[in-house]
DNA sequence: CACCTTACCTGATGGC
DNA sequence: TGCCATCAGGTAAGGT
């Protein structure tokens, strides 16, 4: 499942191969992928149309291309923004290739020398989708995201999404003062997207094994250096997985040109189950990774480096 | 209003 | 062999 690392991986490629060129095809086999549009398919296609990618931005796991409005202008008032869910794929290929078998959408491209002219978003499980929108101004007056030149704009359905760790301008004191003025754990309060995004359930954990945090930690608790732990440890751990190129643990998860993304088994605690901690074994300990049902998910911890707080908070 | 739960989806997997 | 239940999980809508 795509997460940050991945989505970035994502985002580079679509810079490289995508931005500058314009669209002059859209196919869209299955609607179900153009989600959160309103105004339906036929809108989706005539605004796409003629227009030129600007630039390639990301938050988060929230992907955006601000588009030309005409051939004329460089303002970018609209973006076409994209969301891989659980099981979506941006492929820049060839239209000569045989469809996959859940391509949803197909966008054709100017040709250009060395680039394919097709991107196709290929989505399993529907949870993710495309669509166009306005561009809003950012809440603090910052770039919306990571891409080069982008401008202070975000699209309007993404503008409540939080800045990730790997965001340069990224507010560590921000985020602390959200924190202690929540009443959660801490685990539900970094999956917030609002709080904090880009990290999903695998990252949660991780994040939580290295900082030696429970995720139920009252969030109202977190004194400024706790705060910090965890963030950098979010931090490292997604840093560390975008340099090998991205984790995955199924085969849906490919870059975007199809190779396919580098498989983490690097992983301490996420889908470790009674396999031992890596960190006690060090220390001689035995102690093995256990797995609870939280938020109809699984979470992974140590039962000895992330006591569980005696004021737990679900 | 803040917080928590549920629905959305499909394919893989396991039990009987 | 087939059938049903369960699991995976990001997001937003609905409920308390």
């Amino acid at each position: 499942m795509p997460e940050l690392p991945e989505v970035e991986v994502v985002r580079r490629g679509l810079e490289r191969w995508i931005a500058g060129r314009s669209i002059t095809g859209v196919s869209v086999p299955d609607p179900r992928s153009i989600r959160r549009h309103g105004l339906g398919v036929e809108d989706f296609t005539g605004n796409l149309i003629g227009t030129t990618v600007l630039d390639v931005v990301r938050r988060g796991k929230f992907l955006w291309m601000p588009l030309s409005d005409a051939p004329s202008t460089r303002e970018p008032h609209t973006a076409l923004v994209a969301h891989l869910g659980m099981s979506g794929q941006l492929l820049v290929e060839s239209p000569e290739q045989p469809y996959e078998k859940h391509l949803k959408v197909r966008l054709t491209f100017t040709p250009r020398e060395d680039a394919p002219e097709e991107l196709r978003f290929i989505d399993q499980r529907i949870f993710g989708g495309l669509f166009v929108t306005s561009l809003v101004p950012t809440d603090d007056g910052g770039p919306g995201g990571c891409g080069l030149g982008n401008q202070p704009t975000i699209p309007a359905e993404a503008a409540h999404i939080g800045r990730d760790p790997l965001d340069p301008h990224f507010d560590v004191d921000a985020l602390h003062r959200r924190l202690r003025a929540r009443k959660t754990g801490l685990k539900r309060a970094l999956l917030d997207q609002g709080v904090v995004s880009g990290i999903g359930n695998i990252y949660a954990d991780e994040s939580l094994w290295a900082a030696k945090m429970h995720y139920a930690r009252p969030t109202d608790t977190l004194r400024r250096p706790d705060t910090e732990r965890i963030i950098d440890a979010a931090r490292d751990v997604m840093a560390r997985a975008l340099e090998a190129g991205g984790t995955s643990f199924d085969s849906l998860y490919v870059n975007v040109n199809g190779a396919s993304g580098y498989f983490s088994r690097s992983l301490n605690a996420y889908g470790r189950e009674g396999e031992p901690c890596l960190r006690c074994a060090q220390l001689g300990l035995s102690t093995k990774i256990r797995r609870d049902t939280f938020m109809n998910r699984s979470s992974y911890s140590c039962p000895v480096c992330q006591p569980k707080p005696r004021n737990a908070r679900l």
